[in-house]
DNA sequence: CTTGACCTTCCCGTGATGGGAAGCCCACAT
DNA sequence: ATGTGGGCTTCCCATCACGGGAAGGTCAAG
């Protein structure tokens, strides 16, 4: 299986296939005389693996730690639910602070009359507030996948 | 006032000042005989207007529009309002995505026992699920900010 | 044998910063 | 006057997870 099929049955891209074989996410696979990547089924097993936790917004380091596991056949559940919760918590972190984004602008845009008039609470918060209530700082936790 | 101390009234680090100045976000403000950034109160108002608008997530591209509008007295408070909706729009639609990812994680990790035993439902999933629902696929609103 | 679809590597761009180096400049203390 | 420590300048590099595209080799069908 040549590496556009590879990621057709996968649903990660050849691009990033050949991207997370650089980087060493994914162990390097045969080739074929003339220099054509191989990939076996259990290789596709991997990929979709891959593809799962990036759906689910884990970023490339953890992957390659859920790959660890994977792997171990000797794991602890408990690693692996560590890093599912930690990831849980990043995301309602990032949730809440996006609410909180959401939660003000909608209220700015219910007071604002949206006509041809150029009066415009948003713009009037804009340009006085200091800043509302928290500081809006990046959140302690390290920056992670998003999307 | 010098970059540093605009930095610190306003909340945005002179590196960020620098490059919003370099990518034209904010006009070029005068200098001193010696080529030091020269800010006077009016552009410590503009620094906060942007410092603002980045807390609420707004990228930089939709700050310039903010900008614009800031700066024209003739605007229509409908279109500044169209860009606040835009905006609540586009991260309602990012929270309902991680949402998504934190109930299906943590609808797995509860399934999860997590003590020493190698059994785990979460790599399982990842393992076999070729997608649960959605495809996870990259949101179709243009990427915005997220922090 | 040609054509078109694949594959390869390599380099560049994204967005919004942070880090750091090399080199001026300024104010204040000695 | 001279040092010293901080602040300013520009410039380049790194981040993270990719996508685009160029230049060139390969494969299978017609």
């Amino acid at each position: 299986m040549n590496i556009g099929d590879a990621a057709k049955a996968s649903g990660v891209s050849a691009k990033m296939i050949r991207y997370y074989e650089e980087i060493g996410l994914i162990p390097i696979v045969g080739r074929t005389a003339s220099g054509y990547r191989f990939y076996e089924p259990k290789d596709l097993q991997m990929l979709r693996f891959v593809r799962r936790a990036r759906d689910l917004g884990f970023s490339v380091g953890r992957i390659a730690e859920l790959l660890a596991l994977w792997r171990d056949r000797s794991r602890a559940s408990g690693d692996v639910k560590r890093l599912a919760l930690a990831q849980v918590a990043g995301l309602r972190q990032k949730i809440a602070e996006m609410e909180d984004m959401a939660r003000i602008l909608a209220h700015l845009a219910h007071a604002c009359h949206g006509d041809d008039r150029p009066d415009c609470p948003i713009l009037t918060d804009l340009e006085s507030s200091p800043t509302h209530g928290t500081p809006a700082k990046k959140s302690a936790l390290p920056p992670f996948q998003i999307l």
